[in-house]
DNA sequence: AACTCGGGGCA
DNA sequence: TGCCCAGAGTT
């Protein structure tokens, strides 16, 4: 694929989704942070809900500190993976007081260290919170880049590497928002909605339903 | 590369 | 009911 196709491709994105956003809910990087931990084989209606009462009682590291871990689950209604998260989130926010000043941290090495946290979760960080030109492959992303062939790799690292080296410069920043809500709107795991799709004229998928490329 | 943790959302 | 979910950590 050319450059100045790649280009029509994500114009079509970026058309279709105006203003990037995440439907996480979140006020502060910490927040975020946290919301992303808890967001791991889960939805983000389902993090919604298990934070909806969190911030309010506690939107610091040390405020959560000051909860402990029982506390913690009081606060956070209960969502998949919760004991190995809320784990996690505590000795996160240990070493966010201990080695951060209590703050979320802007570098990658500092944010893959934190418990919890790998190399997706500080992609969404550097990008959503900081504003870097990150792109976090998650689910959605993987499917629509195989899907697509848009950057089809083995493992969510390799996705991640052609798109980067693939995105137009001036699409870089906001190519996660967009790649994300096409993958969880229109390119959707089980019934793909194929007759919305902007870019079926890239699709090899074997569930493409329209038949071919414009 | 494969496996495990895991309850909620949704068709 | 079965599939899928803004994955990370371990083996």
């Amino acid at each position: 694929m050319n450059a100045e196709k790649r280009r029509q491709i994500f114009g079509r994105l970026r058309d279709a989704n105006p203003s990037p956003t995440t439907e996480l809910v979140y006020r502060t990087p910490f927040e975020l942070l946290i919301a992303v931990i808890l967001s791991a084989q889960a939805t983000d209606k389902s993090v919604n809900k298990a934070t909806a009462g969190l911030f309010a009682a506690a939107s610091t590291p040390e405020a959560i500190l000051a909860l402990g871990e029982d506390g913690l689950k009081t606060h956070v209604r209960t969502i998949g993976l919760f004991n190995s998260k809320a784990k996690n989130i505590m000795k996160t926010c240990a070493m966010l007081v201990s080695e951060h000043d209590g703050e979320v941290p802007r570098n990658r090495q500092a944010l893959e260290a934190l418990p919890g946290v790998g190399r997706k979760t500080a992609n969404v960080i550097l990008n959503t919170a900081f504003g870097e030109p990150t792109i976090a492959v998650d689910t959605h992303i993987f499917r629509v880049a195989n899907r697509t062939r848009l950057a089809p790799g083995a493992t969510p690292l390799a996705v991640e590497q052609k798109l980067l080296r693939h995105v137009p410069k001036e699409f870089r920043k906001d190519a996660h928002h967009w790649l994300i809500l096409h993958g969880r709107y229109v390119c959707i795991a089980r019934k793909p909605r194929c007759e919305s799709c902007l870019i079926s004229d890239l699709c090899e998928h074997p569930d493409k339903l329209s038949a071919s490329p414009g």
